[in-house]
DNA sequence: ATACGACGGTTTTTT
DNA sequence: ACCGTCGTAT
């Protein structure tokens, strides 16, 4: 189990007592040693069920969990998984004490921003003469608020200026916000981790919740925000066992609340704690290193490491100026197909990029030449307002009751918009009957009486089926998302639980939900950086590399926003095993969401510097427009006219 | 009073 | 491609 570490490794996995922090480079192996130190603690006689690992996403909890049953032999009873789906477990078991009912829903963002909007309707927001912030971005501020931990008028001074005018007004739509998840019964994401911070720093539940965990081991520990940190504090209160791994530049979620300011200071919480450094990269070949290097070299603050390639040889990455967006798509897609011929299978291959709508010409080129992709990030599958739609159902057929629910279903029937919706939802509260909502109400009655979730699921969405078809031109499509939600729904136990478990563990891509689909199939992955977190691919290619798209240009308004978006940069660059293309698209077009040609010359992205250019393999495509050049044509005299057609 | 279609504007990134 | 607003149809 140990014999394959090297020695900072093994140091690490085998570290015996009080606080340990592991600083671990790009690509050092982290999962590898974090998933040897919980199997040599359970070797040690650790029972697995007193270990909680927490990662940042459940894909990665479960890889690691994978690897610890293989090195033990055997199952593994360690409580893994995201903060917030271990939250989500505590607060179920704890329900009653948090003046929960027992069967609350989990809100996901877009549920959330929903009720924020019903909300912000009934304050007389919507016509209001300023601008009122939209439901996505008070969402957003509530979110970074809470995660901060810090005041309302703070929290939209630093990161949302534009708002400033709407504080006051905020604030109350706010507490009205957690007054209605109250009455609805009804958390949403960030409810999860208050509720187990209350949970953790209560003196009698606090302090059994800390003793029945001989260990905390923490993953990604340099995007914690404040409220995790309090978290993992109280669970740690007399007990000195935690883990915490990160790498300071990989610091991609100050967004969120996070700091790295938690990880470099983690010695000064834990005055007691261990320190060791890998600094071994066994993934990219020495030139792309040197690149990753090169940029690091650019950081303002950071621990100081240096990586040190285990792969020598392999080739300079790439730095390929392109005329623009189309340019570059068809540029990706031949280098693609090249590497492939190479023998690099397309799912050996990815394309990152900062903002998820950097791919789409990119995406119109693939399936023009018909080469396979999936996209992660972006746009995700639960945000489609269809498939909401039959999650709404499946959460009334757990809890008639709830209103939310009902108000976004109702506005699917003819003649039904939002204030005869309410009118419904009102009475229903009132204690009256269900809507007469008459095919979707018969369907759930119906459902009630089925006996597995599949069939219950089944029959809701051949409800929904008809109203979807009318309703949206690409019907069709759509049915087929749902046919893969009525899929997923089979195996559940439940479809209410079925709904929260998916608002915490959203599928990433659109053909998550079916399961890996067809592991013998080869398709090109497409990734935001964001949710490349944590991969490595053979052959990685960078979109987009200019100034005001990466760094994108709302990001530059602080240096510490900067510094994020290069360290976002560097994170794609590591990703990267043998192959490393950047692209630099050299014209872009100021409205890409029409389709007028009105175009600008960017500047290559400011990180891009000598010095990490001078590590790079430059290209330039030169790319004539098509006019003929040579021989300049003989003059002559050339008549155009439609007259004749016109009488 | 309410619903719905047309139109115009648009601060990333995600658990 | 989506969302919010506004004008018009029911």
């Amino acid at each position: 189990m140990l014999d394959h570490l090297n020695p900072e490794q093994r140091a690490a996995a085998t570290h015996d007592g009080g606080p340990l922090l592991i600083l671990a480079g790009a690509g050092t192996g982290k999962t590898t040693t974090l998933s040897a130190r919980v199997a040599w603690l359970i070797e040690q006689g650790t029972p697995a069920e007193r270990i909680v690992l927490l990662t940042f996403t459940r894909r990665a909890a479960r890889e690691m969990l994978q690897r610890v049953r293989t090195m033990t032999g055997g199952r593994c009873a360690v409580l893994g998984g995201t903060f917030h789906s271990v939250a989500h477990r505590l607060v179920r078991f704890h329900a009653a004490s948090l003046g929960l009912g027992a069967q609350f829903a989990v809100l996901d963002a877009g549920d959330a921003a929903d009720l924020l909007d019903v909300i912000r309707e009934e304050h007389g927001h919507a016509r209001e003469r300023r601008r009122f912030p939209r439901p996505g971005t008070l969402l957003d501020i509530y979110s970074r608020t809470v995660n901060f931990g810090r005041p309302l008028s703070d929290v939209v001074a630093e990161s949302f200026p534009w708002c400033e005018d709407h504080v006051e007004a905020m604030s109350n739509l706010f507490k009205a916000y957690a007054a209605h998840k109250r009455a609805l019964g009804v958390i949403d994401l960030d409810d999860l981790l208050l509720y187990w911070r209350g949970l953790a720093q209560d003196e009698v539940v606090g302090a059994s919740l800390e003793d029945s965990f001989d260990h905390v081991l923490i993953d990604e520990y340099q995007d914690v925000n404040g409220l995790q940190v309090e978290i993992v504090r109280a669970l740690r209160r007399r007990r000195r066992e935690l883990t915490v791994v990160g790498d300071d530049l990989q610091a991609i979620y100050g967004w969120r609340a996070a700091s790295a300011d938690h990880i470099l200071s983690f010695g000064q919480h834990f005055p007691d704690a261990s320190v060791v450094t890998l600094e071994r990269n066994y993934r990219s070949g020495e030139p792309i290193l040197g690149t990753a290097n090169a940029l690091a070299g650019d950081f303002k603050r950071a621990y100081r490491k240096q990586l040190r390639a285990q792969r020598p040889g392999g080739g300079a990455p790439k730095l390929v100026f392109c005329r623009d967006d189309s340019a570059q798509a068809g540029e990706v897609c031949e280098r693609v197909l090249e590497a492939r011929e190479q023998g690099i299978d397309l799912r050996k291959q990815a394309v990152l990029m900062r903002t998820s709508h950097d791919s789409d010409l990119l995406e119109l080129e693939l399936q023009r030449r018909q080469i396979p992709f999936v996209k992660y990030g972006g746009l995700r599958y639960l945000e489609a307002a269809h498939v909401k739609d039959l999650l709404a159902l499946f959460r009334l057929l757990d809890n008639p009751r709830n209103e939310l629910a009902w108000f976004r279903v109702l506005q699917l029937l003819d003649g039904i918009g939002p204030i005869t919706a309410r009118k419904a939802t009102d009475e229903l509260l009132a204690g009256g009957t269900w809507p007469a909502a008459a095919p979707l109400t018969e369907a759930l009655d119906a459902a009630r009486k089925a006996e597995s979730p599949g069939q219950q699921a089944e029959l809701l969405r051949g409800a929904l089926a008809p109203l979807i078809e009318e309703r949206y031109p690409d019907g069709a499509v759509r049915l087929e998302d749902l046919d893969r939600l009525v899929a997923a729904a089979r195996q559940a136990h439940d479809l209410g639980q079925f709904a929260s478990e998916l608002a915490l563990d959203p599928p990433q891509s659109s053909g998550d939900l079916a399961g890996p689909p067809h592991l013998d199939e080869d398709y090109l992955v497409l990734s935001t950086v964001h949710s490349a977190k944590g991969l490595e691919w053979e052959a990685v290619h960078v979109l987009a590399l200019y100034d005001g798209n990466f760094p994108a240009d709302m990001a530059c308004g602080s240096a510490e926003s900067i510094e994020e978006e290069r360290r976002l940069l560097y994170v794609a660059i590591t990703r990267a095993r043998r192959q490393l293309h950047l692209y630099v698209p050299v014209r872009y077009y100021h409205r890409p969401f029409g389709r007028d040609d009105a175009h600008g010359y960017g500047k290559a992205s400011r990180f891009l510097t000598p010095a990490v250019r001078e590590t790079c393999e430059i290209v330039t495509l030169d790319e004539p427009m098509a006019l003929p050049t040579s021989a300049a044509p003989a003059p002559r005299t050339i008549t155009v006219s439609v007259d004749a057609l016109f009488g």
